[in-house]
DNA sequence: GATGAATGAGATTTCATTCAT
DNA sequence: GATGAATGAAATCTCATTCAT
């Protein structure tokens, strides 16, 4: 037998940090927060305890920075759908469409969830999370119906509150996926709910073609 | 020394779980799950730790107790929404108005926001919240909606999926309460998004009064 | 063999403390406060760690605890000495004698050695320590020695450090005791020095007989 | 690209050693032994942690080697003090003078309390520094003292015991100074301490002009 | 029934020490 | 010779749970 060349570990300064939040993100998916080990973490990223903190300097950290690692890289996709000519109808579908194609199915998914479930012990996060994803979303949103309405695409509707109808199924998607969904018997069709959703907005957006007289109820308070 | 009767413990042993479940759901609103302890449950309900074992034989049964216990006694007031003849559109108004004015306000609008956070621990328990509540609404809701495609009022749409549009929105706007809207400078006005969704949405299924050529992209894929 | 009720603990608030000061004492005069574990700590006092924390918020508030606790019994020894009539020599007598006898052997003597070595890291202990055991004795002593000057049975002298030169060696017997002298192959006597101290010091006191001119190197500088 | 001839690590091999006991010494000054940290040595001594391990074996073995180094240098001081000829009494005032002068203020001044603080974990350490220093300046206090009575300076003490008491003091006040010092209000001085010291101790040790009978309480026991 | 002192398993965190580079 | 990433063995502290009172 050669004398096996054991090397304990290696120094890899550049990967680890990727590595440990890739292996943090798995368990928080896994186990959540609270009850995620960070001797789970390590093991899964091939590492020792004391190697996290080398690079993180408590369990609440490596939390706010699995966070803001897997979100800053993959806001741009949405952003870029607003940088489009055409109709406000098309934008929308495209943003559907991004969030199904490359949210739903991606890690990140997992994101919205953990933030729902810590907002309450971790403000700064939640804070950071708003203005960093959320308020980017609605305000892209904001920008699609206002440009659908001037342009007459879309009848005129409460931009301010509206945009929540739009942004709140898409994030329901994902919570749904990682919570309830992991043990409903029929899983959600993600895809399907939300080209239905597409469709609902798109006909409840839409100008009417003839203010006909059969819906009343639906404006009152 | 007078006999001094003592009488200490005086509260009736019949009052004692409903106070230790209002105390439970009261800290895990402020902390969830994982962060509350046993010990602040007991102080708010104003009892002991060990009297706590007497009722739930651990911290998870308890947390099962409160998530059962607050929803059943409010499940009724959806259900009772169907049993009303009239077109379709009024029983959805009627649907969103009770969520607006009954579920949002109350203790209980924080159950979603527990389930969702704790369901990866709890696979029992999601599986209950799933067929008390969830189901039960989905189905409140398929109903609606084929109602109304039968009576010619909503356009025939993908029902399965379109329910969880409808009752999407109505659990976003809890769990946004619960969560990042603690932290937004903004508070979300649940009732305007609510009524927004319910415009929206009943704008969304009403039959087109002329299909003209306007729409064809949202169907695509 | 009958059952054996093995009875796995019991409750004893009241004993508790104390049993756990005591503990820590002897622990802290073992292997000096860092190096002591709560483990061990636990183990002398016959409980578990946890138990340690049911009476004292963390090692360093215990370590506190230990001070304090047994400081004060132990002040008034000394004080009662100045409640005495009678010439100052003897009053100072009184005093080396409660510190030999009453002092060195208790296990009080080993605060000292403790308080010089965590000063630094304890400050709050520091002053406390300052405020009611030295201050209290240094004003003792420059009572005993305004006293024996107003008497004419001292000679005027620097009262304000030469209260230090009295009470120095006093602490010095105990520091070195529970230090270097537990590694010195002939053991401090320190009663011996103690007394020699108080020869010592009643001489250097002492008002004298005849101004001869053969001391005059002492007062320069 | 140039050759570039980095030379990093510049410093002399022969320098390092020196340069990280003044750092380690200056680090157990903040913080004592057991809660200075290498990496507080390394960053101190502009090296990092593994550089230590190059001098030194173990922390232990550094701080013995800060103690033996800080130590060896500076007690010539003292030894020289017998070399002289003169009266004893002049002899003990060059003893304080070179304590006050040499060895209060220097960094020196420090190593006592360390030694005080870890004697009892440090069983070898605490032998080394006996023999080396405290034993040296008992014998040359002894040495001071002999001469002096027999030279008929001083009257006959106890010599064995009385070397306590003029060494006592001394070292009182630098452990004083590192350790309560720090936190009293009206901070020690040592110099007026040491003087007042002296005179007591002279004026304790001369031979009496007239054996009046004014103090006899101070002989017995 | 109620208490709350006590337990004990484990979690986070620290840091002296090692060793691949 | 020097580095500093990585280790791994504690140590402090927490808290759900138990049980003598």
């Amino acid at each position: 037998m050669p004398p096996e060349p054991v090397a304990r570990w290696q120094r890899r300064k550049d990967a680890r940090p990727s590595e440990i939040l890739a292996a943090a993100l798995a368990c928080f998916k896994e186990r959540g927060f609270a009850t995620t080990r960070l001797e789970d973490v390590a093991a899964k990223a091939g590492v020792t305890k004391g190697t996290i903190y080398l690079y993180y300097p408590s369990k609440e950290e490596l939390f706010k920075a699995v966070v803001r690692g897997e979100l800053v890289p993959n806001i741009e996709h949405l952003e870029a759908v607003l940088d489009e000519p055409g109709p406000a109808a098309a934008l929308l579908e495209r943003l559907v469409m991004v969030w199904v194609q490359h949210i739903v199915p991606s890690p990140i998914s997992i994101i919205p969830k953990l933030v729902v479930a810590e907002a309450g012990n971790f403000p700064e996060l939640a804070r950071f999370y708003l203005e960093t994803a959320v308020h980017r979303g609605l305000r892209l949103i904001a920008a699609i119906l206002q440009r659908g309405i001037a342009r007459g695409e879309f009848r005129p509707v409460d931009v301010e509150h509206v945009v929540y109808c739009i942004i709140g199924p898409l994030l329901f998607t994902v919570l749904w996926q990682h919570s309830l969904g992991l043990h409903d018997d029929q899983p959600l069709d993600a895809q399907a709910v939300c080209h239905a959703h597409l469709d609902l907005i798109l006909h409840g957006l839409q100008m009417q073609a003839l203010p006909t007289a059969q819906t009343s109820s639906q404006t009152g308070s």
